[in-house]
DNA sequence: ATCATTTGATATGACGTTTCAATGCCACGG
DNA sequence: CCGTGGCATTGAAACGTCATATCAAATGAT
């Protein structure tokens, strides 16, 4: 067991390698090639550390080391459960390579990214994994440009100078559409906003393509554009709908997230509406509170830990193998109905 | 601008010094106090700074001062926003303080939690902020006996040997039974589990005291355990209830916290029951989903980024302060009444 | 018994930053 | 002309760990 305080410091090898009368190199051998000290020696030298309550100065490895033993991740927005599940992922990863993971939010704050950036930086983390506000900022290129592994997550690049991993967003926007159509539907509405946002553009782009395919009035294909993507957002959708004139008003919604499809519901169920009778919804990312709504929510599933676990793969590889190429990982979506498109039977 | 990524290694102050022609020394000054160098050198070292793209190692300068500029957070459900929350709250507060933090998430699970409180001791955090899963576990002893600050969040400590922080869950509990007798409710039940979980006990205990006080009979209040704090329980728990005989059946539940009120609610509307007409619902944290449910949550709610930058204000006091006395920061709990539990007029 | 080989332990220096005592420089007053 | 003091800069040492080269002792082969 480990001694008190003791006078303020920390023990340190040289402190052990007194305290068992060794020298501090064995000490060190016995941290890093146990095998090449004496059983002996080393016994001594462990109860040494045990009775110091010696730990590892993680500072000195690294300086020695040239390099620490840590990714990171910066997300977009810590309010967002997908983003913690893809954070999980990435842990499961970094853990199994015996590294820690730094999690940082951005809150969707550029000057708050470039900030958390730089301070990776200064800590010489191994790789940086990152779902940026702007796929094109600055502060991207410079982590690039300074030779750290670099992997966007859930965004797609558009210069190719690096590794990315996301879902084919095209497909989403299809595969959601395509469902509701299936489900009789003739007038449906995309919610989502604002433009600037990659997926949001091309959730959208894929609904209007298969809703074209199918022959449909493009008129009938209502977009109703949010600020943001939160709760709060898709409740204010919830009246605009409801605002418009019966003959106008959809029979489906299509969320660009789940997020927007929770405020929806919550509207719909206040204003006295039946889903999926009246309004059917469908969401997007599949986070568990999109399962755990009052209405079962239809959601389009994002393999959210396979997408972390798999941007980590990548950052490792980039880190460690010369020959690495960079890679746009592309996950297929499914569509998991549930109760808010589909009536229970 | 900064150069390529030159031939590998990251330039030290070594490099600038070269380059800008002046000592190493001084190099340091420009970094740690501008005003003792002369403007010119001071802009010289700065264009060589800028030239070469330097940036601070930032375990160089651990080692040196001997702490590390970071506190941590381990957190125990990533799942549940609350913890978020609070999470946020500390960053706040670390952020004004220029530190930087480490976010850890244990998933209730203690060998994971003792992994990472390792890891942190490692890197020399100067303070750790945690939500054990076990409020007596040997690690958390360990890290006051290196004399490393520390502050337990969202519990309260037995021994008193630290700081800690958190409402006053008895104080919660009867309030949140208070109202449902309020709204004239007679036979209750009380939705959580396990009972090792101390805020379980004292919410529970918390709604008996508030119930015998009205004189209200004793079996009429029914504990109905759940193996967890989460969604799925709640679902679980509400088949439980609906089990129950008619004469026994409650007509208000009060959950240990949201994800369970969330869970019990999905089920009473899958059920087909109004809420609250048929089943009143009161859940604990006030989360944001618990607002945004489709018949929005009335809940206790818990002071949660407050509760977060007070533990990070004390573990500071604890590592600057050589005064600093232990303290039980208690905050008070306040119900948010929704539509959960009164009937939209 | 002698020399080669293995094994175990040591001593040294480097990583990049910061601090602190010491140095050189210059202007000023005596 | 010399001493004093202030200012800007310098050089060396230290933080804790780890790797490399070195050294000593013990083992085995002849």
């Amino acid at each position: 067991m480990s001694q008190p305080s003791r006078n303020g410091r920390a023990p340190s090898v040289k402190d052990v390698a007194k305290a068992a009368g060794v020298s501090l190199g064995t000490v060190s051998n016995v941290l890093n090639r146990p095998a090449v000290v004496s059983t002996i020696t080393r016994e001594r030298v462990e109860r040494a550390m045990a009775d110091l309550g010696f730990v590892r100065n993680e500072s000195a490895r690294q300086l020695r080391a040239g390099t620490s033993r840590a990714l990171a991740y910066v997300m977009l927005d810590g309010g967002n459960p997908f983003f913690h599940d893809v954070a999980e992922g990435i842990e499961t990863a970094a853990e199994a390579a015996d590294l820690s993971l730094f999690v940082c939010n951005s809150n969707g704050r550029p000057e708050r990214e470039a900030k958390h950036i730089d301070r990776l930086i200064q800590q010489r983390v191994q790789g940086i994994l990152i779902t940026p506000a702007d796929p094109d900022a600055a502060h991207l290129e410079e982590i690039a440009r300074r030779g750290i592994p670099f992997v966007m997550v859930d965004r797609f690049s558009s210069s190719g100078g690096h590794c990315s991993v996301a879902v084919d967003d095209v497909l989403g926007g299809r595969i959601a559409v395509e469902h509701l159509i299936d489900r009789g539907h003739q007038r449906v509405a995309f919610v989502g906003g604002p433009a600037s946002i990659g997926q949001v553009r091309e959730r959208l782009q894929g609904a209007r393509a298969v809703w074209a395919e199918f022959g449909l009035p493009e008129e009938d294909l209502i977009h109703v554009p949010t600020e943001a993507l939160t709760v709060n957002e898709g409740r204010s959708a919830g009246e605009r709908l409801a605002g418009l004139p019966s003959r106008r008003r959809p029979t489906a919604a299509f969320c660009a997230n789940d997020l927007l499809a929770l405020g929806l519901l919550q509207h719909a169920v206040t204003a006295g509406l039946r889903v999926p009778d009246d309004l059917a919804i469908v969401g997007f990312d599949d986070i568990d509170f999109a399962a755990a709504a009052a209405v079962p929510l239809t959601s389009v599933r994002q393999p959210r830990q396979e997408l972390g676990r798999t941007a980590a793969r990548l950052v490792l590889d980039e880190a460690t193998n010369p020959e690495h190429i960079h890679e746009q990982a592309t996950f297929v979506p499914a569509l998991v109905a549930r109760a808010s498109t589909v009536r229970r039977s």
